[in-house]
DNA sequence: TTGTAAGCGTTATCAC
DNA sequence: GTGATAACGCTTACAA
């Protein structure tokens, strides 16, 4: 692989000059430019980003770590970080901590070894999160979607609570009022939040919360199928449930088909984010859904301000809004 | 961030001894180790991996490029090379290129100025990859799923004409002799391939073939739905169609759902890659399914063969077999 | 307009 | 055992 230093011989130039004309920093005789370039062109030569990072002392390079790549979620919301990060010059470094405290601080390691400029970072756990033992400013972050409360951090999340109490109101409104909860983990505010707007919805509309009803999974798919299984084999089961998030909806939806029951007739179900198998079921589920890829791209560009120098105002917490998509026919 | 000087002062001793220590060279007094170990906690120190990897001339980094990180058949084979990865030390570097070849050339060029020891990759359009114009020597490459014919790189692919010969004879075995195909792109082997499988099955079970029922889609929801509405619009429509990818089968399952018709009674759908809403839909759809995860462990393994310096024996192309999943009740 | 040279933070090769 | 020091391939004053 050709370096600098060959260019420049063949070019009969400096390495400076070089350095010039690949950054494009003007001063350069159009002669020497077109030598330069044809060097360039025939040698193949392809610049060492890696030295550029060591005298620039930044990588352009933004770490994101999700905890569950196979969550339809996160692809989404990667797509919308690449987006916005291409456009400012960024290049992404993507890790996957599958929900694990552990593999997230070990992300974590690899990362600011690399010297990444800064992070999106959807922590495993907020309460133990490796986020904790930071300086908070020795480098950028941006938390998604779960937020680490009393953090200085900024944060992109949506209204859980809002979300969850829309969603909850829609089954008190159509006549239900034994309504079972399959939780999110309460170690994240998505998980928490949820639960209160469950909570509150019920508490609004004077409906008796029945703790047995409540049931914590992890975001998983086998846990919504388990979870389900326990609420709808109680003696008096709910006769509607809110599922906290897609993929335990979707256990959910398995375990209510495995048992031959019918939706609606036997159990309403509402989930939290929307689901591709929503529109085939029937009647069709109504889900909150919210703006996946634009979470991404206010994410990113949260996070390439402050790798761009925006100095330490208060931590910006930006909330969007999600929806309730009510699909009754 | 402190760097290695600062903790060799720290410790006093030199740099060269902290590098000893920091890499585990062996050769250094405990007594002096200790003193180091306890100077780079105390300074939080953190090796700057940019800096190793200017000397070693090796990053340990891997770079992949997918189509469509939103295809959940990507999330998936990417797990599987985190894993493979991880296990050797890389970290990886993944990116989206839409199924766009001006994309996927540019992340090459990103990725070759970072100087990734190696790649994997589902190219675009294996006919005007932009992998075509490599020297096939500068840089280990494996491919994904997705082979150039006539390339010298490794590769790692499905038995697509198997798999989609198995979905049709499956077809007619159950009586249809009009079986109409929602192609995959003919850019790329998956594409051509299981179009092959098709013809292979009509041919040798003697079915005529209808031009009018082969539809090429581009491998995205919204072609499956276009050309399921073509197909099943007819004079004299498929009574069977197989469909070349999850997200086209799914399109098509959305049209034919839009239209109230009736899957089994009306049209009988087969599609190649498994999806979530399989076994949902009534009656439960029969599809082709693959060994994701452990595709991407195989490339992975592959790349790194070649990284730790497994010379130009042939390419190897590791072919795996798919298998027919009938979800018949 | 161009060149010289001092870093950037490591590893590796010699000496001592 | 340990320490100097020359790379690695760039950017960036500062000179010329």
């Amino acid at each position: 692989m050709s370096t600098i230093k060959d260019v420049a011989k063949k070019a009969n130039v400096s390495i400076a000059t070089v350095s010039r004309v690949i950054n494009g920093l003007g001063g350069v005789k159009p002669d020497t430019e077109k030598r330069i370039l044809k060097a360039i062109k025939e040698m193949n030569y392809l610049p060492n980003h890696l030295a550029r990072s060591m005298v620039k002392k930044r990588t352009d390079t933004i770490g994101v770590i999700v905890p569950d790549i196979t969550n339809p979620f996160f692809p989404e919301v990667i797509k919308g970080i690449e987006v916005s990060a291409r456009k400012h010059g960024f290049t992404t470094f993507l890790a996957n901590s599958n929900e694990s405290v552990a593999e997230e601080s070990r992300i974590l390691h690899v990362l600011r070894k690399r010297r990444v400029d800064g992070l999106i970072v959807t922590t495993s756990n907020e309460l133990e999160s490796p986020l904790l033992q930071f300086e908070s400013d020795e480098i950028p972050i941006v938390l998604l979607d779960r937020d680490i409360e009393g953090s200085s951090y900024d944060a992109v999340i949506i209204d859980n609570v809002g979300g969850a109490y829309a969603a909850v109101k829609h089954l008190i409104t159509e006549g239900h009022s034994q309504i079972g909860l399959i939780a999110g983990p309460s170690s994240v505010t998505p998980g928490r939040d949820r639960t209160k707007g469950y909570l509150k919805a019920l508490k609004d509309f004077g409906i008796q919360v029945n703790p047995d009803y409540i049931r914590e999974g992890d975001f998983k798919e086998e846990s919504g199928y388990r979870l389900g299984s326990e609420l709808l084999s109680m003696p008096s089961p709910p006769t509607a449930i809110f599922s906290c998030n897609n993929l335990m909806t979707l256990g959910l939806l398995k375990y209510i088909q495995d048992q031959g029951l019918r939706l609606k007739e036997d159990v309403t179900v509402i989930g939290f984010d929307d689901l591709d198998i929503a529109n085939f079921i029937k009647p069709p589920l109504t889900v909150v859904s919210r703006p996946m890829r634009y979470m991404g791209e206010v994410a990113a560009n949260l996070l390439i301000d402050r790798i761009n120098g925006l100095e330490s105002t208060e931590p910006r917490k930006i909330v969007l809004v999600p929806q309730l998509l009510v699909r009754e026919p």
